[in-house]
DNA sequence: CGGGTTTGACCTGCGC
DNA sequence: GCGCAGGTCAAACCCG
C-alpha cells in the first residue's frame, strides 16, 4: 500500500509560510507525493491527469483554497482507521476531484491529495495557493517548464 | 424550500 | 473466475 508514498529529500520537504487565507491553518506544508498520472495506453484512451499530495498538520480537515468544493462520497479505506472524504469542484467544467484523508496515527496529520487541474479562474484570492501548487508542478521540479493548465 | 452533506449501495479494477 | 478494496452514485436527511 505504500509502494507509492515517495518520501521527498528534505530539499523538498520546505516549509511554506502561508499567507493569511490559511490562517486558520498557519502550520506548515509538507508536500510527500507528488505524481503525474499519465495512464499513456496505446490502446483508444490517453488520460493524463496529475495528482498532487499535501501533508498538513492542522486540526482541520478541508483545506480553504479558494476553490468551492461538494462532498460526494465517504469511505473507510482498509490501511486507514480514519475515513477518506471525496470532494468535487462545484464547477460543471472543471472536473478536479480532492480526496481527504488523515494519517494511520497521527490524527493531526491530513493528507488533502488534488486530482486534476482546475479550468476556471478561483473565486477567492487564493493566489498564494496556486503559486504553491505551480512551485511543486512536476514540470517545474524536472524540466522547470511551464505547467500545462489547459 | 433549496442546496449541501451523509451514508449505504452499487460499480469497477486489480490481485490471487 | 472470484473476492476484496477503492471510487462513485443517489436518495434521504439536515441546516440555513
Amino acid at each position: 500500500m505504500e509502494k507509492h508514498q515517495v518520501m521527498l529529500p528534505t530539499a523538498s520537504t520546505s516549509s511554506i509560510a502561508l499567507s493569511s487565507h490559511f490562517k486558520h491553518v498557519q502550520k506548515e506544508v509538507l508536500i510527500f507525493q507528488m505524481k503525474e498520472i499519465s495512464s499513456q495506453n496505446q490502446s483508444d484512451k490517453e488520460v493524463k491527469q496529475h495528482r498532487y499530495a499535501f501533508q498538513t498538520t492542522s486540526p482541520i480537515d478541508v483545506l480553504d483554497d479558494g476553490y468551492q468544493w461538494r462532498k460526494y462520497g465517504k469511505k473507510i479505506v482498509k490501511n486507514n482507521s480514519f475515513p477518506r472524504s471525496y470532494y468535487r469542484c462545484v464547477y460543471p467544467e472543471c472536473n478536479v476531484k480532492k480526496q481527504i484523508q488523515r494519517h494511520s496515527e497521527d490524527e493531526q496529520v491530513v493528507v488533502t491529495t488534488y486530482e486534476g487541474t482546475h479550468t476556471h479562474p478561483v473565486d477567492k484570492s487564493a493566489e498564494t495557493f496556486n503559486q504553491i501548487l505551480d512551485n511543486f508542478l512536476p514540470g517545474n521540479l524536472l524540466n522547470n517548464a511551464p505547467p500545462t493548465l489547459e
